[in-house]
DNA sequence: TACTTAAATGACCATTGGGTCATTAGGAAT
DNA sequence: ATTCCTAATGACCCAATGGTCATTTAAGTA
């Protein structure tokens, strides 16, 4: 039996204060968050939270970067087997990507930027350097190669990447906002996009 | 030269009052927008506007059902010129109401359910009930009956509707957050994807 | 002009919650 | 054991803010 109580951890504290602030942050947003809920949750002191991140917002911005992080390496690796041709791609890696994420915790980012971003700009840069513009970036590089290999027709998903990808934002947002509305079973929707666009834009029939 | 301080206008208060409200929780969100700032945009003391709203949540719902109902009404009244084929109709009057939102304030009240939507489920289940459901079922209707006219192709546009209206939602996302790091011109794109869909699923070539 | 009504005010209250700091206690070294 | 260092505590401080209410004043009426 444990005795829970009052231990010296000093190397594990910090991952076991931003996990329990991303539980929190997730179920109630950054304001509403109090900071001696996630205290509690990481079964510590409020002051102990203050020994180790000097401000609220400082312990925000740690949860977001240190949540982001992950999901950059992940975005990298998938580009690195590109010997596929750009509908192997779309079809394996991308789609197998996009799938997960309305199911992931990314749920929790996409909402925090969207609700805490204006009031955060400079979190809102990094996770545009760090991701977004990165995200993009591929999905323009997987689209042009298409292109210039003769296997795309030229489309305006060369002008708009954004096209492609606008299904799993939709996904994200509905599954906050409407769950106990209605269901929306995303992996179908998503698999049924990405093969209605490479039906479309495949340039032999 | 007025004098504009206290003057007795009971009737245009209200109204008044949630203008300002609108002004404020598009500035800062629902948490961090206070009750004297609200007041002073709207040129009144804090005591009268607990004369008109009984409580900060109420002065919210109010605000957002108000804000709500004019669309519902323009959604409604685009249905009824429906003696244009489906294709006429996506490239007109779908398209034209589309282009327009992630310009107007819809997009403060995209950004209010996202953040404080998890807080307020009874304000979910109205915007559902109001507003989503009955965009969802027109764009179902439109395209079932292109399908039904032998204009369109059978598609998953059938059973995920969504994918229509996608981009609009990435557009009002992509508004909200990366105002400042990266331009979309949302019409364009919008526009485009409209065409690509139609060329995409229309029977003859 | 005197009186009445209720719109409007702003000082005030009570609570919340971020942040501080004097104090306590684990544990390593001697 | 004793000493020392610092992880850890939680009582406390204080600014912010939602909400109240006694008081004031515009405007209608006789």
């Amino acid at each position: 039996m444990e005795k829970p109580s009052f231990k010296r951890r000093k190397e594990s504290r910090p991952a076991e204060i931003t996990a329990a602030a991303i539980e929190e942050f997730s179920l109630n947003g950054y304001e509403s968050t109090r900071i001696i809920d996630i205290a509690r949750r990481a079964n510590i002191s409020k002051g102990l939270l203050y020994l180790y991140f000097k401000t609220k917002e400082e312990l925000f911005k740690s949860v977001i970067r240190g949540f982001i992080s992950p999901h950059i390496e992940e975005l990298g690796s998938s580009i690195e087997e590109s010997n596929l041709s750009s509908e192997e791609f779309l079809r394996g890696p991308y789609l197998n990507f996009i799938k997960q994420i309305p199911k992931s915790k990314i749920r929790v980012i996409v909402r925090l930027m969207i609700a805490e971003g204006p009031k955060y700009p400079d979190l809102v840069a990094y996770y545009w350097e760090n991701v977004a513009s990165k995200g993009l970036a591929l999905l323009q590089q997987i689209i042009n190669k298409g292109v210039r290999d003769g296997e795309f027709k030229e489309t305006c998903l060369e002008k708009f990447p954004q096209l492609l990808f606008s299904p799993v934002v939709l996904s994200v947002i509905w599954t906050i906002i409407f769950k106990n509305q209605q269901d929306l079973d995303t992996d179908a929707m998503l698999e049924a996009h990405v093969n209605f666009l490479i039906d479309a834009i495949t340039v032999n029939k």
